[in-house]
DNA sequence: GGAAAATCCATGATATACCCAGAAATGCCC
DNA sequence: GGGCATTTCTGGGTATATCATGGATTTTCC
């Protein structure tokens, strides 16, 4: 299946090295082999994602900006504080010191997947998340699972391809 | 028949082993030969979704949503507690712990088909919800059944008779 | 030369893929 | 309807491969 799934705990080592979810590691293998890391503007973790989805991010930059005088404040501290991680032989990667910091992880990390992409926690604020998470997503739910989805969706959901005559 | 039907009560052994319905299994085998399994945020049952749904679901995320700041609730809920399960040879699944006890399933499990996904229940909680699934289904009736339906062939819509055939 | 980083090597625990076999149910043919 | 054959589910056992992790070694660059 191609989206980052699941929840995974890994241990952060005395040289800062993190195993990535194989499975995780799998979807990358389509791609560049790596995927983007920076920290969330919004709070204590970090975003994953794959550099396709970086493009498309930077693709709706105005391409003059660099031009109009102004210095565009989220996706110049966006990209300024994103790092490519490339696991090496073993699936490794090392996170940079000021994103763990962020993160406030450090012994423990947790991979937290989102679907076209996934997200890094210490394992304990993540789970002061979930909390939120689940008060929050009641309500968003009906925004998520609406008529249109339905109407407009599921017939592209053809089930199995072909099932039988 | 291209959609999930019945109902089947399976077993979970010591090993935490559950066959899969062998008709389900046949509504795989032209896709990803597995499904993606997640607990419901309404109740204690898990949900089973064929790839191709999941990636619908995605679809409709905002591909940027790792760069708006912030964590959209219900995707995030649902896409980090999703486990993909691939049946073995024989057909068979291995629950994780966490999803076993979100709904409450220890040794014996049913499956629940939803047309076009399903539901995996304890066999005892799923009798309860039967009752009041049979309540609300009269009452959701009217916004199913369209006005040339309720004009003749109201009879054929008769999905509540539910259980095993 | 020394610190930091990248690479290689080793390990062990776990899970998982596979095999086998019996029982039960199902469908099929006569 | 009776009997046969096939599928399906279940249980148990085992070997294998995967994967996360820790340590050592080499390389790089200041």
């Amino acid at each position: 299946m191609a989206g980052f799934l699941s929840y995974s705990l890994h241990r952060v080592d005395k040289k800062g090295r993190v195993s990535v979810p194989a499975q995780y590691r799998a979807l990358l293998l389509n791609g560049d082999k790596s995927f983007i890391c920076f920290p969330s503007l919004l709070g204590p973790w970090l975003q994953g994602v794959t550099p396709k989805l970086m493009q498309a991010f930077m693709e709706r930059q105005n391409a003059l900006g660099a031009f109009s005088g102004m210095v565009e404040a989220y996706p110049t501290l966006v990209f300024s504080q994103a790092v490519e991680m490339i696991p090496d032989t073993d699936g490794r990667i090392v996170l940079p010191a000021e994103l763990l910091a962020h993160a406030r992880i450090e012994e423990d990390i947790a991979f937290v997947g989102q679907g076209l992409y996934f997200s890094m926690w210490s394992p304990a604020l993540f789970e002061e998340e979930k909390v939120r998470l689940r008060e929050r997503a009641l309500a968003e739910r009906a925004s998520w699972v609406t008529p249109e989805m339905a109407a407009g969706h599921t017939h592209a959901v053809n089930m199995t391809s072909g099932g039988e005559a």
